[in-house]
DNA sequence: CGATGGTATTAGAATCGTTCTAATTTTACG
DNA sequence: CGTAAAATTAGAACGATTCTAATACCATCG
C-alpha cells in the first residue's frame, strides 16, 4: 500500500470514527481494498479481497460498510444498470472517467485538465442545491480495439 | 404533439426502418410517447402510455422498441441502478441534466451553453474510440428545496 | 471473571428492473 | 386466402442490491 492509499485509509477510518461506529478489521479491510485499488472495484472485487482474510465475511458487510463511507463522501459510486456499481475510494471527488463498453474496465480520465463548469455556477444558475457531478465518456478502451471478438472482461 | 415532437417521430420512423423492421403500431406510440414528452420517462410510463392505446401491450414491447431505437443512436439513455432507467427521445444526443435526488425528476441543463471538450478530442489523447458522454448534476431541485420532507414521486 | 447490552455480522429471503423464452398472434405479400 | 416471417405476449429467469431475523462479538460494569 503506497502513501497515498494509507493517507486515504486514514482519512476513511477518521470519517467513521466521526459518524460514531467501530472500524472492524473487516471494514478495515474494505478501506484498505478500496484505498489501493485502482481499477475500481466492484463490490464483488472488494468481497473476494476481503474473504482472503477473513473467509466467512459476507456480501452484505461490504454493502454496509461502503453504505457508511458513501455518507461521509469518503467514496464515489459509479451507478451502471445492468451491471455492477463500481466504486473510487482513491478519489471520492467528482472527476471523469473511460468506461470500456466491451470489456467494461473503467479508468479515471486525467489525460488533461478540464475546467468544468464549477458545481456552484451550475446550483445558481439552475435553483438546484448541487452535491456532485458525473461525467463519463463511453467507448472501446485500446486494448479491446485490437481484437473486435475479445469478450468481456473484468477488471480489464 | 408539436412540430419538433412530429420530426422526432419522422426520424425514428425512418430509422427503424432502415434497419428493416416494421412500425407497428404499438411501435409507434412509444415513439409518439418518446418524442413527446420532456419528463424523460421510464419504461414503466411508456408502457402505461402505450396501454391507454393498445391495453394488452406487454413491457416486452417497450423494452424491445427501445432497444431497436438505442441500435441507431434515436434515443438517449440513462441508466440508474436501484432506480429504473430514463429515456429522451426528444434530444437523443449526448447533453447534460439535472438530477433530483429526492423526487427523482430529471430535466436537460442549458441553462448556458457548456463548451464540452469535444468527444474526438478526448479519443485522440486516450486512445478510446468514444461514441458518447455522460454529464450529469445531482443534487436537490428547487421544488422540494421549500420541504425537506417531501416524499419522492415521479414524475415531478 | 461472568453477565449485560449494544453493535456488527451472517445467511438467506425479498425486491425490483431488466432480459429471456416459448407459445401465440399479427403482418406482409404472393 | 395461405404461408412464412416478424412481432407480441405472459411469465419465468436473472442479477444486483436491500432487507430481515438470528447469531456472534465486544466493551464495560458489577
Amino acid at each position: 500500500m503506497d502513501s497515498q492509499a494509507e493517507l486515504r485509509v486514514n482519512q476513511m477510518r477518521a470519517s467513521m470514527s466521526e459518524l460514531g461506529v467501530t472500524v472492524t478489521p473487516r471494514r478495515a479491510k474494505v478501506l484498505e481494498t478500496l484505498a489501493s485499488s485502482d481499477c475500481h472495484p466492484t463490490v464483488n472485487d472488494i468481497h473476494a479481497e476481503v474473504r482472503r482474510i477473513y473467509p466467512s465475511t459476507s456480501l452484505a458487510t461490504i454493502y454496509n460498510t461502503i453504505e457508511l463511507l458513501k455518507e461521509t463522501g469518503q467514496v464515489l459510486e459509479l451507478e451502471f444498470s445492468g451491471f455492477p456499481n463500481r466504486y473510487d475510494g482513491l478519489r471520492p471527488d467528482s472527476h471523469p472517467h473511460l468506461i470500456c463498453m466491451n470489456c467494461r474496465s473503467v479508468e479515471d480520465m486525467d489525460m488533461f485538465e478540464v475546467e468544468d463548469v464549477s458545481l456552484d455556477l451550475v446550483s445558481s444558475i439552475s435553483g438546484y442545491q448541487l452535491v456532485r457531478r458525473r461525467t463519463d465518456y463511453y467507448g472501446v478502451c485500446p486494448e479491446c480495439q485490437k481484437d473486435e471478438h475479445t469478450p468481456p472482461r473484468h477488471p480489464k
